[in-house]
RNA sequence: GCUCCCGUAGUUCAACGGAUAGAACAAGGGUUUCCUAAACCUUAGAUACAGGUUCGAUUCCUGUCGGGGGUACCA
């Protein structure tokens, strides 16, 4: 029923071309969309230079035949411009009417989507051996904002942590901890000694063949079921859990479920039978491998590669030499759970673009066991130091996302000194936790997520220009506002009326909304949900500029008292689904 | 070698195939007896290169150059 103004207009324009004889198959396919320029109104459509092409007829005069036969009156004056655009010019009364239609919407124009989904979203998927770092924010933050936007659109998400508790890394600190282990040290600090297991490994078996032998040994004892190892593995997840919890407390994330990728480990033969029996799976140099299907070009097939001999065969292992099992297998078993347990249709992998190749096979090998899924990797850039460099995890020196997070409150905190109205310390602090963590946010959310991120960690905290707490202080500014409103107004009732620019932009600017949270979707991009709420509140701090509220006379001051609120709840609801809460104050 | 992703102002980032490519930071100039100046207004400044498709290309295709990733027992 919220249609939106785009849809609107473009039921008008579908009639108007229908009466200049167009048939049905023609108009599907006639859109409108906003303008990017405002000087050429606030929506298009190429709908004339199409169908003139098409029709070769010239689109100016075709054009001047639509806008003849097109009523678009009470919403919007229509004009035409350049080769042939349909300009719609949106009519204040319009946007006025509209804003007044928000005001007792609680989906604030957005429509819920007409046919749901159910969405297995797989996102963070930190390793437990080790403190999360800087690196895992991306996957982090991206998935829980997709995650709200799908909800809150109506599709039925099914959020899943799937974390690396099985992999390599244990066979790694399990080999230390029988080595190395420092009971004080464990229980004084224990993901400390965790850290300082994994690293003994690690740095030991990049020197040493012998280690590294015998970190997989131990890995494969695990994963066969060997008691001492089992203890060891539980102890270390467990410590490892509180400390992820705490992690993701503080920054606001929550999961349906934490099925690791030891929870699939029983599944993990029968998926290797059902491969064999399949004719999937062959051995090759000792290794159990799933090849190429055959199909398709070599250059477009994820299990052929060119190498100076020619091309060549780059399977995806399912069983390692030793017996072991790798990723590949426990991401087939996690399928066989997600659609038997879950009845998944659709599972988004929010995964390192690194990872791009595995996802290829991963994808082809369940649609070659007869998969009908919408399998989707959701791959986002690399995270960059200032010296535009990598960050690479092997390093050990990524910065933890525990200290981040730190910095980013002390410098909030600082800021606050400076400037907040507050003076209750309790309250700047809770106001430096809330504006450190959201800007690290929402710094990531503005960023397009296949881009490359300069990790730059001053100029996220530095709560200027395009940040968060830009957002949260135009909802500040708001809510200030109504605390100063003398006696009650029903906003409902009120007649809304736009008279000045900037009454007229904002309310263009809270319109949009319901445009723009459906498009996020589209393409997983919560970054054009981030960019649209910039421009929403800049809107409206040159509208608090420019119209003095609650000194206009009372026909007035409501009305912009609407707009008000209106933005209040709009900037509101579009954080949250970016995961940002909004303070009162600050 | 093959393959995937990325090349946009000094810097960090935007832009469903649309019109004169938008912001922010940094730089310059202004705004506060007035609802929170974490703000507003304003001045400068960019599509790596060469072709192609198109009425129209930052966007799609081809090639070149540059950066990064992946390329069988790591995830």
């Amino acid at each position: 029923m919220a249609m939106t103004l785009a849809e609107e207009l473009k039921g008008r324009l579908r009639a108007g071309l229908a009466a200049c004889g167009f048939d049905e198959a023609v108009l599907e396919r006639v859109g409108v969309s906003q303008s990017a320029d405002l000087r050429f109104g606030d929506y298009q459509s190429n709908a004339a230079m199409v169908l003139a092409k098409e029709a070769k007829q010239n689109p100016r005069a075709l054009a001047e035949a639509v806008v003849a036969k097109t009523d678009v009156s009470g919403l919007a004056e229509m004009e035409i411009a350049g080769p042939g655009f349909l300009n719609f010019r949106v009519l204040p009364e319009a946007f006025a009417k509209r804003v007044a239609g928000l005001c007792g919407d609680e989906r604030l124009g957005v429509a819920q989507v007409t046919e749901p989904e159910r969405i297995v979203l797989d996102f963070s998927a930190p390793n437990v051996a080790k403190p999360m770092h800087v690196g895992h924010i991306r996957s982090t933050i991206i998935g829980d904002s997709l995650s709200r936007i799908g909800r809150f659109l109506g599709h039925e998400v099914i959020t899943d942590n799937h974390l690396g508790d099985w992999g390599t890394q244990f066979g790694m600190v399990v080999w230390a901890w029988k080595k190395e282990l420092n009971r004080e040290a464990l229980e004084a600090d224990p993901l400390a000694e965790l850290l300082r297991l994994y690293r003994l490994a690690s740095e030991g078996g990049k020197a040493d063949e012998v280690i590294r032998e015998a970190c997989r040994k131990e890995l494969v004892k695990l994963q066969q079921g060997d008691a001492e190892n089992f203890a060891i593995w539980t102890e270390c997840v467990g410590y490892s859990l509180r400390g992820l919890e705490r992690m993701y407390v503080r920054l606001g994330v929550e999961f349906d479920h934490w099925k690791g990728e030891s929870s699939y480990n029983e599944r993990l033969q029968r998926v290797v039978d059902s491969l064999i029996a399949a004719g999937l799976a062959r051995e090759s140099n000792g290794a159990l491998c799933v090849f190429s299907s055959g199909e398709g070009k070599p250059e477009e097939d994820p299990f052929r590669i060119q190498k100076k001999e020619g091309w060549e065969d780059n399977p995806m292992l399912v069983r390692k030499s030793d017996g072991g099992f790798n990723y590949a297998t426990t991401d087939l078993a996690t399928i066989d759970f997600r659609v038997e347990e879950w009845g998944a249709k659709k599972i988004l992998y929010v995964v390192d673009h690194r990872q791009s190749l595995h996802f290829r096979q991963l994808f082809d090998v369940a649609r070659r066991r007869g998969y009908d899924l919408d399998l989707a990797h959701v791959s986002f850039g690399t995270i960059l130091g200032k010296d535009g460099k990598p960050l690479k995890t092997r390093s050990g020196d990524l910065p933890q996302l525990e200290d981040v997070l730190n910095d980013a409150r002390d410098a909030a905190r600082v800021t606050i000194e400076e400037r907040s109205k507050l003076d209750d310390a309790a309250e700047k602090d809770a106001l430096a936790e809330l504006i450190g963590i959201s800007a690290v946010k929402f710094t990531e959310l503005s960023h397009h997520r296949m881009s490359d991120y300069v990790f730059d960690l001053e100029k996220m905290v530095a709560l200027e220009g395009d940040t968060a707490p830009y957002l949260q202080y135009s909802y500040v500014r708001v809510r200030s506002i109504f605390r100063k409103v003398e006696g009650e107004v029903d906003l409902k009732a009120v007649a809304v009326q736009l008279e000045e620019d900037a009454e007229v932009h904002l309310a263009r600017m809270l319109v949009r909304f319901g445009e723009t949270v459906p498009v996020v979707l589209d393409d997983y991009r919560p970054n054009l949900l981030a960019t649209y709420l910039l421009e929403l509140a800049r809107a409206f701090h040159s509208f608090f500029e420019a119209c003095p509220v609650l000194k206009a006379e009372e026909g007035v001051r409501n009305s912009r008292l609407v707009l008000c609120d209106t933005t209040a709840r709009v900037l509101e609801k579009g954080l949250s689904l970016l995961g940002i809460a909004v303070p009162e104050r600050m």
